[in-house]
DNA sequence: GATGAATGAGGGTTCATTCAT
DNA sequence: TATGAATGAACCCTCATTCAT
């Protein structure tokens, strides 16, 4: 059933921007750009570990195999930097789900190839740490908080909704509830990356169960073992 | 503080050990224990707003009215400060939950309760704070997270699947994948705190109504509205 | 002719308020009062020496045996330690001055006291060092500009102009000269101390001697050797 | 820069010896003159604004149209850059100095054309910023210090007293007091500088009128109006 | 116990200087 | 020669923790 190859979310995988730009251009450019994501990078997996305010930028810059002016030769602060790193990873996996939003596949296709590109692309990736980053320090940056809602979980939102409704005027959902409420799609996903930073040593979750456990729900299954 | 709590949960404000305890002995003691709570109280406003790393003990001294070393009096250090902060405010609510597994009610009353507790106990309460810092901070407090995993989270994830065990063999839910991933029940509640803390300004969630939604759909109800 | 004693000036050296305020209360508030005055020696000290951008605060830490961060108790940061220090040297000057203007002698007597003074109680002092970073740092510092005008310039310039101006009228002046242009009494004064901080090893320079000279011109004596 | 100089001090205006030595070969070293020139240029301007401390290299390089490393090309560091700026600004001015003290003129004329030449070439050049840099920077510089002194404070010293000592002979100045303390007679110029850069803003100073009216009390004037 | 002044390690940021291109 | 990306030492400032009163 799972296997389905991602076509839906064709190119999330993004191009790391700088680096292309590098790749381009003559070598100076070429480091300059592989140095830049060497440290967004490094960035993220001290941020991941860390935290925003914990993450020293002398660590990150070792990470990155760079000296710590050289950060400042890219971002003009420790925010800075943080927020572009979010940006970078998330910006590229709206288009793809608002991609998605447009096909029109029968609900349960679009639920399989959901779970499949969610574990895929964000939950074996470190696209979750990023997100998990967005959840733990969002409260404390607002306007992270708020480019990451106009950006990601509108669009993100609208898309569902538009997913949902289409599967409610088929009858594939018997109540409208999820239209109303889109956030609780992405509820077990979300729910999943906490988790699993938190008590997957304790308790390991399968995510793929659980999800398709959950859709199975939605769909009224009887049973989902 | 919260004051009368729902039936289901009685007992879930706690007697905050220390001013309890205070408040038998003499007045010297009395003194110490009204401070010790003070501390908390100011550390989780601070906590709570800032998080851990970038909250100040001079702050959270401030808010208690208290010298900036009378905190060691009570506390080992900061670290040990927040964590006896989440234990204290999180331990009475799994007892609660405990209790109200063991009563035999049909589960659409369960959930009924499940919703007015969690909205009036947890939601427009500072446990929601004490949830979120958990959230956000427990990956960076293995101690913590290991605490919590094993005083609230295994304790209520059991209470759980057993108020859904009875449900489905009850017949009261069709399917048991809730039963096999008890992380789905709360699921939505855990989505709200997130959504609340970093997006309510742009879009207010009504936390009451999506829980509804979301029960209505494990119920298989048409509609919701 | 000199060796008057400056009883013109008395009251120029101030009672460094803090430690003033420290002797009279107990040793807790008496130590912090110290320190603060130990503070500005130090960071008279190394201003004098260095200048404001090429002070290192840790050097000031140690001249005024204290560690770095109590610097911070006591000043909000390094332009602010270093506006007090202008501040506290030399708001008595002024007050001092505008008393020696009130005082009805011939001409020839005030500015015998004059040079004793501003010798005795600036040139042989730090207060020396504190003008001369007035006028080398000054530029950069519009606020600490701004204050040494309204503070100390304008008034000091009007105390000379009124003692000027009776001295014109009684004939003790030949031309009203200075009376237009005060900034000329003090011009040899600012020179020596000018002339001292670059010169002084190559050709020291008699400032009592230069200031004599000066005033017998304004007289219109015929030698002043 | 200034164009026709006062015919007291012809040549004042130093033919700023790389961009000569570029002009007679070829257009590489042109260039290169060129550009030395530019840096030092834009030097003035910003050791002038910020002193030397403060000044960034970049900020330089910015303004001379040119990258940071070229200025290492060209002077061996900030403190020499800094050193040469000054050297470059300040040894033409004695020469005309000099030839000015041999001139056998009446004092009278002397006094005035020594103002003319003084506002026209220092005051309202940026001289009087390469003057004020010594000044204020020069305690903290002392090999400047003594270049200084050497280069130009003793000849020039040495040919003003030549100037007042024939005054002095002829009866012009009726005391010695100014050929013992040559430093006297540009006190005024001093001072102007001085408070130009400092309270020009509130109050500001009619400097040919100042240096008239001193040099009229030099010589006995009754009155300067 | 309670206080809050004092400490000093730690980290973000700047910028003179270097050097590969 | 000219460039400007890269370096890393230096320094201001913060704040958890200690301790004399």
């Amino acid at each position: 059933m799972p296997e389905a190859p991602a076509r839906l979310m064709k190119g999330v995988a993004a191009p790391s921007g700088a680096a292309a730009a590098a790749a381009r251009s003559g070598t100076r450019a070429k480091r300059s750009g592989e140095r830049r994501d060497a440290i967004l990078a490094g960035a993220l997996d001290e941020f991941a570990a860390r935290g925003f305010a914990a993450t020293r930028l002398e660590d990150v810059a070792k990470r990155a195999n760079v000296a710590k002016g050289t950060i400042y030769l890219h971002f003009a602060d420790k925010e800075t930097l943080f927020q572009e790193l979010i940006r970078l990873e998330l910006s590229p996996v709206v288009g793809a789900l608002e991609r998605a939003s447009h096909a029109d596949v029968p609900f349960r296709q679009v639920t399989d190839q959901l779970i499949e590109v969610f574990v895929r692309e964000i939950f074996e990736t470190r696209r979750k740490d990023v997100i998990r980053l967005v959840l733990t320090e969002g409260p404390r940056f607002p306007k992270l908080a708020e480019f990451y809602y106009r950006e990601v979980i509108a669009r993100a939102m609208e898309a569902i909704r538009a997913i949902l409704r289409r599967a409610h005027e088929r009858g594939e959902l018997s109540s409208d509830a999820l239209v109303r409420f889109p956030q609780l799609l992405p509820a077990p996903g979300i729910v999943a990356i906490i988790w699993s930073g938190l008590f997957d040593r304790f308790e390991p979750l399968d995510i793929r169960a659980m999800m398709r456990a959950y859709f199975g729900v939605l769909f009224g299954d009887r049973s989902t073992t």
